[in-house]
RNA sequence: GGAGGCAUAGCUCAGCUGGCUAGAGCGCUCGCCUCACACGCGAGAGGUCACUGGUUCGAGCCCAGUUGUCUCCACCA
């Protein structure tokens, strides 16, 4: 026992996290395993990207899955949370083309595409679990057996098995089309993979002479550099301006060449001026006013986004470049009619920020049409939840109006393509094996697809191929379909809604129950986290200052659902210390501690009542919020029970039975209940605050038990003691009444009060004695029916059933005494008022539910008892 | 152009299916090193819940509109 008196005042994350961490690890706790006789509960985590470090967004997502995680696994539950890391496709190439810059000088194609592929396999191998220790410090109860990488071997097999499939159903296809081109990373993008910033740009007008006529037109464009590819000259076929020049033709400037001018309702009449340069390979608008127009098609940029050979005298130039270039010329040959300055919206790439070209170029597309219907049919028949419902628009609306997926990249590190060509007849071969005979003509000639997939094409099979799909394996029946996918609102595009129809295309069932939507981590002015700022906090630097468990809970509380969450090191440390708050009430309870056990007493007191009464709302209040995935409510309520009630009343009302002195069976039932109170609500608390949870579960229970074995709190009938709970607040109130008065008579802490409470309900304050004493600084209590007959140089205090005079002659000024009573009588008969308003409402009493009428009633019978009580103080002065 | 979020105390935010006198953290004021904790204890000050109208016995919450602000989608060259 000696050493527990030792334990230190403050709490020390980093003398037990690694280690408890570690103790659960080698125990086994966080492994699931297919058990018939438990229900399962499965979250698949969000892959981190193989080679990145562990940032705020992160330590947001783990900490609420981890929450959710711990929850349904002390509910009883075989809970699995399978981890993993994605290979990121371009994000790792580039790190990995940086390095090998930096280092050596080199660049990808200096070492051909094997050997570069083999050093980032060599870098994945270096750096991969970096990040995966860095989920540890968190705290994250993974099932670290069940480790995955998007291509590893199982996962590379579900997309062969996928991409195969969906080709042959023909929802996978090869075309020429427009797709959005990274110059920089040298790769097509998916629609999702742009964004579009605003920037400022220019209008430029340019004059095209019509072809055999002195008339021209004027064409306003953002973009002249792709001038050198303009096939055409759209026009609305209702503008009257240009009707008459509609089939005739109009000379390109400075290229010299012949171009159609044709109606299209695309056009906008009053854009601009009306007429529009049709360059059908570097426009998704003009590419289909090209085919519907039976257009030329004439390439301009390369891949690095420089002039082709296309470009006359502007071949090699950059694009930027080129514009500059162009606009020169139009200018100096008189073509320039004039400039505007305008801002448009410009489409950079999600990785690097670069502008992204539109080109026309051949790729692999998804169709998306019909896998869509499916994905939203489980979304709106409810298959599939969004938390918060609001995201359910968002996601339906997307899947709508979605374009077919492109997902070749013209990358090396990624899943290559199965896709095989036959040099010999020129035969494309789809298989989920090599192919090295081309079973059409026999040639061996067989060169495989050099594009990759795009990293989201194997994230998208993520909850099922992590569990053996395509392989019928026992984890995939009993832990498929997963319970909740927890992620980002910022890619539910990317990754939520293509798992959902790759789920429904493969597996015929949705791949979660519930999406939980989160907010972004933003920093104390509200401002995004990035790199470029430098304005982000690592999460791991936070952890070693305060705790993992103070980390964890700063993330959790004063946040809903979806939202944003302003992160501020002033609410860690507030954090850090509730976390103290809990070690100290941990300490008073060891330092106290005789019983062997908390197995509640027999006889309880009125305060040994209360505190279980709340603590069993508590119970059901932290389970329900939890079960609907209101985290931060739960946690704030475990909060202000810890804090308020357990710490500031309970612990301080039961002091008078503890200690040297006490009466040893009131000293022992106090410290069941305090054992059994606090016990209870590190269990409540384990999932948000694993850590300290646990340590003091081992400081109470033994370091041979672990809190992550034990059972989920259960709400308890027999712990309902309503009455005596409104009776203890009844005693709350009248100590907090002479603290107040204590207050504002400014009497000193040291100075003893003898307390004669006038009340009806005297055996109940004779009860409370020994609590009165303490808590109201009383050194004497007596309790009365009716006021003492000399009330002079009292001050007197009122408090629901009762009131309480305090001999204090020398301090009391009766003006100031009657005064502060008026006041208070004031406000009481107002509330009386407000309250007779709406009971004589007829149609109050008629409609409103018969409860609270009747609790309308009850208050005012209590606030009536207490003006008659200041009413008569008032006399009595 | 379309959709959505947010607007509540000085600051950052909770407030579940409408129901007592709207809460927390931080900050602020006053008093305390009270034998678990000064990373603490006690007592306070501070809010026309953005605005207007409506529904309702009753609105911070529901409906319509207005203003401000942020975001997403679309992409009129």
């Amino acid at each position: 026992m000696s050493q527990r008196r030792e334990l230190p005042k403050t709490y020390d994350p980093r003398e037990c996290e690694d280690r408890l961490y570690r103790y659960w690890e080698e125990s086994g706790f966080f492994n699931a395993e297919v058990n018939p006789d438990k229900k399962p509960f499965t979250i698949v985590i969000p892959p981190p990207n193989v080679t990145g470090q562990l940032h705020m967004g992160h330590a947001f997502d783990e900490t609420l899955q981890d929450t959710l995680i711990r929850f349904k696994r002390m509910q009883g539950y075989e809970a699995l949370w399978l981890p993993g890391t994605d290979h990121a496709g371009i994000a790792t190439q580039i790190k990995v083309e940086e390095a090998l810059r930096n280092e050596e000088g080199l660049t990808r194609y200096d070492l051909g595409r094997e050997e570069f592929v083999r050093r980032v396999w060599e870098w994945k191998e270096k750096y991969g679990s970096r990040i995966l220790s860095q989920l540890r410090k968190l705290g994250s109860s993974c099932d670290w057996r069940r480790l995955r990488f998007t291509m590893d071997e199982g996962l590379s097999n579900a997309v062969k098995e996928v991409f195969v499939d969906l080709y042959s159903k023909g929802l996978i296809y090869k075309g020429s089309r427009i797709i959005n081109w990274c110059p920089h990373c040298r790769t097509a993008l998916s629609d999702a993979e742009v964004e579009y910033v605003e920037k400022p740009g220019h209008l430029w007008h340019v004059r095209y002479p019509i072809e055999g006529s002195d008339e021209y037109l004027v064409i306003a464009t953002t973009r002249p550099e792709t001038m050198m590819g303009d096939t055409g000259i759209a026009v609305n076929p209702k503008d009257e301006r240009y009707r008459h020049l509609i089939g005739k033709r109009a000379i390109l400037p400075i290229m010299n060449r012949s171009i159609p001018i044709f109606a299209d309702e695309y056009v906008e009449m009053d854009f601009g001026t009306g007429c529009v340069k049709v360059t059908p390979c570097h426009d998704p608008n003009d590419f289909e006013m090209g085919q519907r127009h039976n257009l030329e098609f004439i390439l301009v940029l390369d891949e690095d986004g420089k002039v082709n050979e296309n470009g006359g005298p502007y071949q090699g130039m950059d694009r930027l470049e080129c514009r500059k270039a162009i606009v020169r010329d139009l200018e100096a040959q008189g073509y320039l009619v004039k400039t505007e300055d305008y801002t448009h919206n410009v489409g950079t790439c999600y990785r690097c920020h670069t502008d992204v070209e539109p080109v026309t170029s051949a790729q692999w597309f998804v169709k998306m049409a019909p896998l869509a219907k499916e994905a939203i049919r489980a979304v709106e028949d409810g298959e599939v939840r969004f938390v918060p419902e609001r995201f359910t628009k968002i996601y339906t609306n997307w899947m709508e109006n979605v374009h077919d997926w492109c997902i070749s990249r013209q990358l090396w590190w990624g899943h290559q393509i199965p896709a095989y060509y036959c040099d010999d007849c020129g035969h494309m071969e789809v298989s989920k094996t090599p192919v090295t005979c081309c079973p059409k003509c026999g040639g061996s000639s067989i060169r495989q697809d050099e594009d990759v997939l795009d990293t989201w094409f194997s994230s998208a099979l993520w909850p099922f191929s992590t569990l053996g799909w395509p392989e019928k394996t026992p984890e995939l029946e009993y832990f498929y379909p997963t319970d909740v996918l927890v992620t980002g609102y910022d890619i539910i595009f990317f990754w939520v809604a293509r798992m959902i129809f790759s789920a429904m295309e493969h597996m015929h069932e949705p791949p979660f129950k519930t999406v939980y939507i989160h907010g972004l981590v933003r920093d104390a002015q509200g401002r995004k986290m990035s790199k470029s700022l430098g304005n982000g906090i690592d999460p791991l630097e936070i952890i070693d200052k305060y705790g993992a468990d103070a980390l964890r809970f700063t993330l959790i509380t004063g946040n809903s659902p979806g939202n944003d969450i302003r992160f501020s090191v002033e609410k860690v440390e507030s954090n850090r210390n509730f976390c103290n708050k809990i070690w100290n009430a941990s300490r008073f309870v060891l330092m106290n501690l005789t019983v062997p056990d908390f197995a509640l007493p027999e006889t309880l007191s009125l305060e040994d009542k209360w505190i279980l009464h709340r603590y069993n709302e508590l119970v059901r209040e932290v389970t329900d919020n939890l079960d609907r995935f209101e985290l931060g409510v739960a946690a704030d309520k475990l909060y202000s029970f810890i804090w308020d009630s357990f710490c500031d009343w309970y612990i301080e009302l039961c002091k008078p039975r503890l200690g040297e002195g006490a009466d040893p069976a009131a000293s022992e039932q106090a410290q069941r209940v305090l054992g059994h109170v606090l016990t209870g609500v590190m269990q409540l608390l384990h999932p948000f605050m694993p850590y300290i949870t646990e340590q003091v579960w081992q400081g109470l229970r033994g370091a041979d038990s672990s809190i992550m074995v034990s059972q989920w709190p259960q709400y308890d009938e027999k712990l309902c003691f309503a009455e005596e709970c409104r009776d203890m607040e009844g005693v709350m109130d009248v100590i907090r009444a002479i603290r107040t008065r204590r207050a504002e008579m400014n009497v000193p802490p040291t100075r003893r009060a003898e307390l004669i409470i006038v009340t009806a309900r005297g055996d109940l304050y004779r009860s409370a004695e020994p609590v009165l004493k303490k808590l109201a600084y009383g050194s004497h209590v007596t309790v009365l029916a009716e006021a003492p007959e000399d009330t002079a140089g009292m001050v007197s205090v009122v408090a629901g059933t009762a009131r309480v005079y305090m001999p204090m002659s020398d301090l009391v000024d009766t003006e100031k005494e009657r005064q502060r009573l008026q006041k208070e009588l004031d406000n009481v008969s107002g509330q009386i008022a407000r309250i007779d308003q709406k009971l004589q409402n007829e149609k109050f009493v008629q409609k409103a539910p018969a409860q609270v009428v009747e609790g309308e009633k009850e208050r005012r019978r209590k606030l009536q008892e207490l003006q008659a009580r200041l009413e008569e103080s008032l006399r009595q002065l």
